[in-house]
DNA sequence: CCAATCATCGGAACCGGTTCCGACCATAGC
DNA sequence: GCTATGGTCGGAACCGGTTCCGATGATTGG
C-alpha cells in the first residue's frame, strides 16, 4: 500500500506539496496538481484515514443514536441519513441502543467522550435524563429527529397538526363518537413525547367540536404489540364509529382486529394512523403521512452546515414538518 | 483532552508504560499499573481512537454492507451485528448500498480500499458479479449473511429445508393443488438466490407428491409492491386451494388480497410464508421461522474469532440454519 | 559472594498524513 | 533597473498513541 510519501517521490514534490495537491488545497501549481493526482492513480494511492484524522481532528464521519433499527420510522430516517452522509463524503456510525442491552447508560457514557464522530443525531427515545444535555455540550453538532427538543436542533413532523387532522378528517365525515388509541413508545421518552403531542390534539379537536368523551387508551406501538388489545377495546357493544391511532401499526392492528371480528371497515368502523408505512395502502388506510428519510436527509445537511460555518452560536431551532392527509378505504361517514 | 503523555508524566511513569498499563499489555506490575489506572481515571484520560488506530493498524470497527435497513430481514440482521460488535467493544460502521444511487459501484471501490475496518459483513443482495470476490481478497475477514456463497464464510436459512417444510406441510393436510408465490428482490442477486432456493424446493415437493402443476408467480418481494399482482392472482375461478409464499410479506399480501376479494382463509384459501415476522402473529399467519438477528450474533461472533486467530487456511464454510414450522390459522386442510 | 535470569521500565522510532512558516522565483509596478 | 508582491513549494513540527530494544535492579542458583 503506497503512502503519500511514494507519491511525493514518485511525482518529485514534497510529502506537503503532494499532501495539498490531493487534498485540493489552495496554493498548488494546476500542473503540478495535476501530476500528483496522475501519480497517485497509478500507484493506487489511498489516504489512510487514520492518519488523516489523526492530522486534522476530523473524522469524517457522523454518529447515529437508535433506539432500534428495524422500525419503519428508525430505519427510514437511517436510510436518509445514510444517503445523504455519503452524498457528502461521510461514513455512518451506528449505535444501536435496543442492542445496549443493561448497560446501555455506561456505553453510552464512553461513547459520548471518544470522539470518534464529527456530528451527531439521536433518533427519538434514545435518550433520557440528562444525557441530551450532556450530547449538547459535547463541542460537535448534535441533533435529534422525531421530536423537538430545547437543548439540541430539531427535526420532527408536526405532530400537533398531525393528530389535529387525523381528528378532524373524521369529524368531517360526520363521526361524533372516536376513540383515540395512543401509542406508547417501549421506553419513556425524556420530554413529552409524540405520542402525548398526538393525544393531547385528539383532546383539543375532541372539546372543539363537542364530541362524546372516552378515555384515550394507551396500547403498545407495534402491530404486534398492539393487536390483541385494540381486538379486545374494539369488540364491545358500545364501540365509537372511529378510531384516531396514534400510529398505523396501531391502526393496521385495529384493522386486523376488525377484520377479525367481522366487523366491516369502513361501513361500520372508520380507522385513521399516522405515517403511512409502505402497508399502509394495501391496507386501503386512511392516514397522515410522513416521510422521515427527508428528516434524515435534512438533518445530515444541517450538521454538515453546521460543521463548515465558523463556530457561531449554537442553533438550537426546531423544524416542524407539515403533516398531509391521505385519504383512502378505511375512512368513511358513520352509518 | 489529557493525553498519554499527561497520564505517564502525573504517575510518574513514561509514556511508553503508561500504554502498557492502560492497553492491559503484560510486562507492567500491578502497582504500577493501579497507580496509572488511577490517574488516567482522574484526569478523565480517554485514548485518542485516531492515534491508536494510526500505530496498531486496527479500527476496532466492524464494516456492513446492506441493500437496505429498514426491511424486517436487514434491520434484524443489523441489530444481531450491532448486539455483538458492542458486545466485543466495537463500532459498526453502515453502509447502506441502496442508498448509494446510480455510483453505488465506485462508492464500494473506493470503500473498499479504505481500510477502515478491521472485518467486514455483507448482507444478502448487497453485492453484484465480481465484487464479492474481490472482497474476500481484502486481506480482512469478510462473510455474508443471508445467501451461502463460494466466496466468503456465510450464513443464512436453509432455504431448501424451509420451501419443503413449507410446502409440505400443506401437503400434509390434504392438498393438491398449490402456487407459489416467488419473492423477486429488488436487485437481481450474484448467486442463486434464496428466493430461487425456496422456489427450487416446491417444484420438488410438487414432483415428489405428483401435485398439479402450476407455473410459479413471481412477484416483489415486498408487501405493498405484491399486494396488487397476487390479488389479480388470486381473483380467478380457478383459484389454488394453498399458497407458498416465498416470503412472509408477500403471504400478508396474499391474506390481505383475499380479505377484500371475499375469500375466506383458511376456509377457501390456505396460505404460508417464510420467516415469522412480528405481524405475522396479528395475520394469524402460519409461516416457517427464522430468527436474522441470531444470524447477526453469529457472524460477528466468527468475525472476532478469525481477528484473534493466526492467519491460518481462510475459512469460507457456510453454516445453514434449521428452519422451524409455526403453525397458526391461516392454514387447514381443503375443504 | 558472584553471575545468570527475569521482571520492569524508559528511550526512541514509527504509524501516515496535515499545516505553519520561511525560502525562492517570477512578474508587476514605479 | 530595482523593489514590492504574490504564487509555489520544502522543511519540519505535530497529531497521540504503540512497540521494539536495551538498560536497570532485584532475585535466584551455584
Amino acid at each position: 500500500m503506497p503512502r503519500l510519501d511514494d507519491v511525493a517521490r514518485a511525482a518529485g514534490v514534497s510529502k506537503a506539496t503532494a499532501s495539498r495537491a490531493l487534498s485540493g488545497a489552495s496554493g498548488v501549481a494546476a500542473s503540478t496538481r495535476e501530476r500528483v493526482q496522475r501519480t497517485a492513480d497509478e500507484l493506487g494511492f489511498r489516504v489512510s484515514g487514520a492518519a488523516r484524522r489523526l492530522a486534522t481532528g476530523m473524522t469524517r464521519t457522523i454518529g447515529v443514536l437508535t433506539p432500534s433499527v428495524n422500525r419503519w420510522y428508525f430505519g427510514s430516517v437511517l436510510h436518509g441519513i445514510a444517503h445523504a452522509a455519503d452524498a457528502h463524503d461521510h461514513d455512518v456510525l451506528l449505535y444501536d441502543l435496543g442492542a445496549f442491552g443493561r448497560g446501555g447508560h455506561e456505553k453510552f457514557e464512553r461513547f459520548m467522550t471518544r470522539g470518534e464522530v464529527d456530528g451527531l443525531v439521536t433518533i427519538t427515545w434514545s435518550l433520557v435524563g440528562g444525557d441530551l444535555t450532556r450530547l449538547a455540550d459535547l463541542g460537535i453538532p448534535v441533533a435529534t429527529v422525531g421530536e423537538p427538543t430545547q437543548h439540541t436542533r430539531s427535526f420532527a413532523l408536526d405532530d400537533d397538526a398531525a393528530g389535529e387532522q387525523a381528528a378532524e378528517h373524521l369529524v368531517r365525515l360526520g363521526h361524533t363518537d372516536l376513540l383515540h388509541l395512543a401509542a406508547e413508545p417501549e421506553v419513556q421518552p425524556f420530554e413529552a413525547s409524540s405520542s402525548d403531542r398526538r393525544k393531547r390534539a385528539f383532546e383539543r379537536v375532541s372539546a372543539r367540536h363537542g364530541l362524546r368523551i372516552r378515555p384515550v387508551q394507551t396500547v403498545p406501538t407495534t402491530l404486534e404489540g398492539a393487536h390483541a388489545v385494540v381486538r379486545e377495546i374494539i369488540d364491545r357493544a358500545d364501540r365509537p364509529t372511529g378510531i384516531v391511532a396514534g400510529t398505523d401499526e396501531v391502526a393496521m392492528a385495529a384493522l386486523l382486529a376488525a377484520h377479525q371480528l367481522g366487523i366491516r371497515v369502513p361501513e361500520e368502523l372508520s380507522v385513521i394512523g399516522v405515517d403511512d408505512v409502505p402497508a399502509a395502502a394495501a391496507f386501503g388506510l386512511t392516514t397522515i403521512r410522513q416521510d422521515p428519510a427527508q428528516h434524515g436527509e435534512d438533518v445530515v445537511a444541517w450538521i454538515m452546515a453546521a460543521l463548515d460555518d465558523p463556530d457561531d452560536e449554537p442553533d438550537r431551532s426546531h423544524t416542524a414538518y407539515a403533516p398531509v392527509l391521505v385519504v383512502r378505504s378505511s375512512t368513511a361517514p358513520p352509518s
